[in-house]
DNA sequence: TTGATCATGTAAGTGGTTACATGATTAT
DNA sequence: ATAATCATGTAACCACTTACATGATCAA
C-alpha cells in the first residue's frame, strides 16, 4: 500500500465527516483542525485530484439550487483501509513546534527589557484570544454536535489545546514577573 | 533591510553565543533550542554563505592541532543590527503546532479503543522522555553556564517546554481514563 | 584498522504557502 | 451594481529534510 503524507490522510479522514467538497473541508480544517493541523486549497485540491486518481475516493460532479455546481468526494473500501491501516501506525515522534517567541527570547540579552516584556504581553494577549476561541468550539460541538460519533473525539483534541494554551499563559505570566 | 526568515536570523543570533562554525551551531541548535526551533546542515552551510556574501558575517579559515580544520564566522556590525532590528518585530501570529496524534486521535471513530490507548500511552512516555531531558538540560546550564548572560533567558525558554510538556502528560492519562 | 567525532558541503525531492485566475449565486 | 459567499483550480516560489559525498584526526 503507497505511504501518503499526514495532510493526505487528513483529507481521507475528513471525507469520513459528512464533508464532501475540497470547500467543504476546508471549512472543517478552518474551525475544527486548525489548532493542530492547517492546510490550503493548494494541497487539497491536488491532493483530491491524486486520490481520485488512486482510487482512494470517488469523484461526482453535483448541482445544488442556490449555488454554484461542486464535486463530491466519497471514500471507496481502498480509501477507507488505507486510512484505517494508517491509524494503526504508530507515530514515530514527537512534533517539534516552531517558536518565533521563544526563539527571541533566547537572544533575549540583546534586547531592551521592556521589548521583552512588550512581546511576552503580545503572545499572552494572542494566547488568552486563542483559548477562548477552544471554549467557543467546545460550546459549539457540545450544543450542535451532541450525538455526533465524532464529537466526543473532537472534544479530546480540544481539551489538549486548552490545557496547552492556558498553561502557556501561565508561562507568560511567570515569566514576565521575573524578567 | 532585506528580510531574512527566522532560521537565518536564528543562526545569526547564534554566532552570538561563542558558537563560530557551522558545526558549532548544530551542536547549540541540537542541545539547547531543539524543543523550539530544529535545523539541519543542509540549511546551515548555504545560510552562512549567503550571510557572507551580504556581509552580515565575515568568514575566517582555521586550523586547529588535533582537529580538522574549519571556518569560524563573526558578526559584522550590519549583522548584529540586522539581527537586533528582527528582535524588535513583534512576532505576527501563534505558532501552529502540527501533531500527528492529535490528528489520529481526531479520527479515533474508525479506531479500536485499544489502539487510541496505546497511541496516547506511547506518546505519553515519549513526553515524559522529553521531559526528563528538560530538567536534565536545566541542570547542566545552572551548573555550567551560571555565569553566561545569556542562561538567564535560555532557562525561561526551558521552563516553557517543561510547563507545556508537563500539561500534555496530564491531558494524555486524563484522556486515556477518559476514553 | 576501524569506529567515533569533527568538519563542510551539495542535490534531489517533499511539502507547503501565496498569489493568481475564474466564475456562479444571492442578498442588499 | 456590487459585495459576500460558494466553488475550483494552477503556478511560482519558499523552506526544509534526506541522502549523498568527502575527508581529517584520534583513540581503542
Amino acid at each position: 500500500m503507497k505511504a501518503y503524507n499526514n495532510t493526505t490522510y487528513s483529507i481521507l479522514g475528513i471525507l469520513t465527516t459528512g464533508c464532501k467538497s475540497g470547500y467543504d473541508i476546508k471549512q472543517l480544517m478552518d474551525q475544527s483542525l486548525t489548532h493542530f493541523w492547517k492546510i490550503s486549497y493548494g494541497q487539497i485540491y491536488p491532493t483530491l485530484k491524486q486520490l481520485t486518481e488512486n482510487e482512494l475516493v470517488t469523484v461526482t460532479n453535483t448541482s445544488q439550487d442556490g449555488k454554484p455546481d461542486r464535486k463530491e468526494y466519497n471514500l471507496t473500501q481502498k480509501g477507507m483501509d488505507a486510512l484505517k491501516n494508517w491509524l494503526t501506525q504508530p507515530v514515530e515522534q514527537l512534533p517539534v513546534e516552531r517558536n518565533e517567541v521563544l526563539l527571541k527570547l533566547f537572544f533575549g540579552r540583546h534586547q531592551l527589557a521592556e521589548q521583552t516584556l512588550m512581546q511576552l504581553e503580545d503572545y499572552k494577549s494572542k494566547l488568552e484570544q486563542r483559548l477562548q476561541t477552544y471554549h467557543m468550539i467546545a460550546q459549539s460541538i457540545q450544543t450542535h454536535h451532541e450525538n455526533d460519533p465524532d464529537s466526543k473525539y473532537w472534544l479530546f483534541t480540544l481539551d489538549y489545546g486548552k490545557r496547552i494554551t492556558s498553561s502557556a499563559i501561565e508561562w507568560c505570566q511567570a515569566t514576565i514577573e521575573s524578567i
